[in-house]
Parts: C-alpha cells; structure tokens; sequence
DNA sequence: ATGTCGATACTTTATCGA
C-alpha cells in the first residue's frame, strides 16, 4: 500500500497538476494540504474520477486538508481535538480497512508558526502539543497508524540547504524540533531516515530567489510511522519531479510503501 | 535583490499568508 502526502499551494491551480500526479504515481492514499478550498468549492468528482474517495476538510482562502484513498473510509475524523477555538482546518484522519485489518492516516498541515515574536509562533508550539497528545491516544489502540502532511519542521541541521540562516526561524527554532523530537521519542519512526541518511534530501523549495535551481531546499513535510505500520515498512521515497513542472507547488510528493 | 506565488475583496491593484 502506497500513501502520499503532498501540500498542493492551492486545489484550484493545482488540479491538473495534481490530477496528472496521481495517474503516474497511482498511490492508494494521499494526503493533500493547503487546498485553499471550500467543502463544496473542492473538485471531489475530479479525484473520483481517477477511483478516489474523497474526504475533505476545507476552509476559504487559506489552509485545508483532503484525503484521496482508492478504499473507502470506515470512518473520518474533521479537526485536532484539543481547543475548540480553534477554527483553522489543518487536520483530517480516516480509518481505512485492508487486508490485514486497518489503518488510521492521520492527515495534517501544521502551522507555519512565522514571525517567531508573534501569537503565531505560541499558536504552532500549542497545536504541535495537542498534536502529540492525539498521539498518545493513537498510540494505546496499537494499531497501524501515520501522521502525514506538511509538519513546517526542519528536523535536524542537515534537511536544510543553509541551516545557520534558518535558526531563528519558526520552522528550525529549537521548541520546534524538540516537539517533532518528542512525537519520535513516543514511538513513532520518521519514514523517510528510517529508508535514507543522505543530508540534503527536500521537500519544499521557496518561489523566490531562484531556490530550485540553487537547491536551497527544507525536508518539511514527512510521515511518522506507529510501530505497527513501521514494522511494515517497505520504502520512502520524495519525488522532486514535480518542483520542475509548468506552474508546480513550492512543495513535492513525498510516498511511503507499507505491506499492509 | 523584500526576488514569488495563490486567494481575496470596499477587485482590475493592494493585502495577506506562506
């Protein structure tokens, strides 16, 4: 079983993109963020098409989540619990059932965080805690489970192209990463080193200042295995095909192979 | 080189977020 994560920048100017996409790569899941969508304003059909269902988590302008899978959903899940104040749609989780029973894909786009002086820095150090306390639940039914998504974390020095420039930002500042570390140290497996410890290996190259050609890139978007989907791990791979496309995302599909 | 995108609204250009 293959599942994606992908953060788009935009369904509206991205479905053809994203559409040809998914007939190459043909993973059973993906995880799409920044759908810049509605509910209702979301291409559902387009993706149905391909022999997707899809579940969406939509917000205007700004931020949501959707989750294609070519099995259907047992069950889906809108919103990180924890504030209900919160109002921005950045998470969606489904259960899906397979052969050797199910798996839980935890969808998230997490927030950027930046500038670090500000009430959005407080808000991405809360939401990565009540991240972390969803896990914890998760992690007591031991079953099969991934977060996946564009977690707006530079993990460690080497997953970006210049890491002295990038130390006091949201994405690298040192609350960050030992959240993403603590998410490890409850039991969960980065699947992308568990398979590669090449430094230098992106997902995100910035718009500006000729960042892809220079390959001044960030590994920020990843997927956590639970120890059940770890112990089915097959391979990790990030293709940077798309980043070379006509009108790409900033970001570029990430896929990991589970024999579940 | 504060350099690029995508979406929005008191829209045809400025703004916000990334």
């Amino acid at each position: 079983m293959k599942i994606a994560t992908w953060n788009i920048n935009g369904i509206k100017a991205r479905l053809e993109t994203a559409t040809t996409w998914l007939k190459s790569a043909s993973p059973d899941v993906a995880c799409l963020q920044e759908i810049k969508s509605m509910d209702e304003a979301f291409p559902t059909s387009a993706f149905e098409d391909l022999g997707y269902n899809v579940a969406v988590h939509g917000q205007k302008g700004f931020n949501g989540v959707a989750l294609l899978s070519k099995l259907p959903f047992d069950d889906v899940t809108r919103g990180l619990p924890g504030d209900p104040d919160d109002v921005q749609a950045r998470y969606i989780e489904a259960v899906i059932s397979v052969a050797s029973g199910v798996v839980r894909v935890v969808n998230i786009y997490l927030p950027n965080g930046n500038p670090t002086a500000s009430e959005k820095f407080t808000y991405k150090l809360s939401w990565m805690a009540r991240l972390k306390e969803r896990v914890k639940q998760l992690l007591t039914y031991e079953e099969p489970f991934i977060v996946a998504g564009d977690f707006n974390v530079i993990p460690a020095p080497n997953d970006v192209y210049d890491p002295q420039s990038w130390l006091d930002d949201a994405l690298f500042r040192p609350e960050t990463r030992a959240q993403f570390q603590a998410y490890l140290n409850l039991g969960l497996t980065d699947a992308f080193r568990a398979c590669h410890d090449e430094p230098h290996q992106f997902t995100f190259w910035d718009y500006q200042a000729g960042a892809w050609q220079k390959n001044h890139g960030l590994r920020i978007d990843h997927l956590l295995l639970s120890p059940q989907a770890a112990d089915k791990l097959v391979a990790c791979e990030i293709d940077a095909n798309p980043r070379s496309w006509e009108k790409p995302s900033d970001h570029v599909p990430i896929v990991v192979e589970l024999s579940l």
